[in-house]
DNA sequence: AGCAAAATGTACTGACTGGATCATTTTATT
DNA sequence: AATAAAATGATCCAGTCAGTACATTTTGCT
């Protein structure tokens, strides 16, 4: 009566790049939410357009889809910082406006940050492996190094200011808004995290890192 | 030949608060290592003095002992808080002091900050199950606000401080020094993770701060 | 057209793991 | 001493899940 076998894969294209991506941004949102144990290969499976067979055959197995994710999650995030320009600011505005825009980007990027806590979770020990997340963050600080020697010489800088420390003030803000929301927001209660509060954590922020950056004279 | 069956186990001697105990100190360094999923009963009863059996005796299951050991964990850092007393110093100091203390405190309780971070990556659902510790929390605020209201009296304190603001910028420095510290030291090394370098950033999230507390006049 | 290599689907398995069951020993109470 | 309740030990089971075997289809190349 029917044909033979199988009814409605008759005619399928094949686009291996497209699968690859398809899988990948699935995973990143699986791991994102459930951690790297507490995520199930055939839930990510039957979330993707194709089988749990093709997650084995692209990406060898768990691990390597894991870290793929993690590499692809990061390159994403990156890819958004590209549009800033803080060149033509003086470096006090610069300082500002990277604080700021860093507030915001980390608040877009939850699954990012969920990823980088499961890492820490695991002691980063296969972000350590990644050869391009290394270097895509050695961009970032990079960025920050220029604008402090700007405003060394300018003279309205301190001088003992460290931009890994101040990285690290800047991150620790950004980072924690988004990954301490759940437990913080549970306690504390929501109103911290609408708009209008958060417009004001992201000033206080900003302020709290200019006043260890300038010079106390000089702000 | 043998006396009929076991050997070693003969006259044992019943104590269910300290095999409670035990299961509980273990379960809080399995649980903070590897994650709630991650975690293996199995793994924390042959650590344990006593079985499997206990654990599901006492606990009933897996997420009951998570439970527990989440509370257990947040007891044990609250108590190390007892100890602070900030009343005889002026605003300003006390100020100093909490933050000072908060990040030294984080840093020495790196079991419940992982608890925490776990707790996070599954939206704080326990977290916000237990009664214990939304009230052991609110003490923590009450703390903070009293200082503010010393700060406000004395007017030093900016008017728009909101304690509440102030407690996630604390918390953000102190937590995330811990938290990331595995993915932090992966891409930009561990010295800022050493003695020297990690008093430069304590003084530095005093200041930071205090400069968000205070009017600027005040300074 | 013909053929090798790449890509995909279906079905299965072996190991692990949370949890349950049953039996035994200790303690508390009378 | 007797008995019930609490605590503990030993063993097993049913479900889950990462990973695999095998067959089939599509594509690129000549």
């Amino acid at each position: 009566m029917t044909t033979i076998t199988d009814a409605g894969r008759r005619g399928w294209t094949q686009n291996p790049e497209a699968v690859k991506r398809d899988i990948l941004s699935i995973a990143i949102s699986e791991f994102a939410a459930n951690g790297l144990s507490g995520t199930r290969v055939d839930t990510i499976a039957s979330r993707t357009q194709t089988s749990k067979r093709m997650i084995y055959y692209y990406f060898g197995d768990k691990l390597g889809l894991y870290t793929s994710a993690l590499e692809a999650a990061y390159l994403k995030v990156r890819e958004g910082e590209a549009s800033l320009d803080l060149e033509h600011l003086s470096p006090k505005e610069a300082l500002a406006s990277l604080v700021a825009f860093t507030f915001d980007h980390h608040r877009r990027n939850t699954d990012f940050i969920r990823m980088v806590m499961i890492e820490n979770i695991h002691n980063a020990e296969n972000l350590g492996e990644s050869q391009i997340i290394r270097e895509l963050n050695t961009a970032a600080i990079e960025r920050l190094a220029n604008i402090c020697k700007r405003g060394w010489a300018g003279g309205i800088f301190r001088d003992d200011l460290d931009p890994v420390a101040l990285h690290w003030q800047i991150s620790a803000a950004s980072f924690f808004n988004v990954s301490n929301r759940p437990s913080f927001s549970t306690i504390f209660g929501t109103e911290i995290f609408q708009e209008a509060a958060q417009d004001k954590l992201r000033q206080q922020t900003v302020e709290s890192i200019l006043a260890i950056a300038m010079k106390p004279a000089t702000q």
